[in-house]
DNA sequence: CTCCGTGCAAAAGGTTTGCACTGGT
DNA sequence: ACCAGTGCAAACCTTTTGCACGGAG
């Protein structure tokens, strides 16, 4: 939780203002916010934080393995405080995404792929289907 | 195979040589080419065509369910001629991908979503990892 | 002949990069 | 004081769109 200036430290990596207030608004959230979201709530806590930057420290979280990075299809990537793989569950219309939590759900064996000339090490699993807004919006106007 | 041209009747859609050498282009491969791959290739046989009849043709081709689209993970969505649902390989390194046509590989009982309010219609599962040639490169030179 | 499809170029959206300056350590 | 981090703007990559022309039905 707050052992993040230690991992810091470790790679020595400055802890700026910018990474304090990012981490902050990552942890803790159950959304899964796009990098344009992000910087967004961070202008109001750093006025003048640079776009650029919320790419940056990001990414660098990324690396540092504190947060993960969903490319859903289609459109802008979006970031997760959870680190550990799990599934998610993405709105076709709206983009919404949530985490599927049901045991057993999303856990596969990691398949032999020497007969593809691959080394298998990890995998992504995404259901896609209707939000229940979404959905009750396409029975009420199936047209469109 | 050649019924395609029934198929284009059907829905009142003109059959243009644009069409033709695109969907020609597009059977019967086993890479995964991505629309820009596609826009190079063809215009071999129709120097005049532009990218934006490229773009337009192939999301037509996927609507009319002729072929797939895949969003691989931060970069450009490729095109799949294998319409079913099958389970793709990804490399993390150089963005290769293959099919994975193992028996029982990639193959899921939709949940039930409504306790996230989720009408889940589908699903796709990525492998990822290193395919040969990158995973040589990075055993030889394990750094930058 | 009538439209739809196409080519072109520009716009749009998301992300990255080069460079000078600033702020951690 | 040093150097990495930041802000800014421009570049970049992928995809979409507006519009006038041209070819398929």
């Amino acid at each position: 939780m707050e052992s993040f200036e230690r991992i810091f430290r470790e790679h020595g990596l400055p802890l700026t203002v910018q990474r304090r207030v990012i981490l902050d608004s990552m942890l803790d959230r159950t959304d899964h916010p796009s990098a344009e979201r992000v910087y967004s709530e961070v202008q109001a806590k750093i006025p003048g934080i640079s776009r650029a930057s919320v790419y940056r420290i990001l990414d660098l979280f990324v690396e540092l393995g504190l947060i993960q990075k969903i490319n859903p299809p289609g459109m802008a990537a979006r970031f997760d405080p959870t680190v550990r793989r799990h599934t998610h569950l993405v709105c076709r219309s709206c983009g919404r995404m949530v985490d599927m939590d049901a045991p057993g759900i999303g856990v596969l064996p990691l398949p032999d792929g020497r007969a593809y000339g691959f080394q298998i090490d990890d995998y992504q699993i995404n259901f896609s289907g209707l939000c229940a807004d979404c959905a009750k919006k396409h029975t009420q106007q199936p047209d469109k």
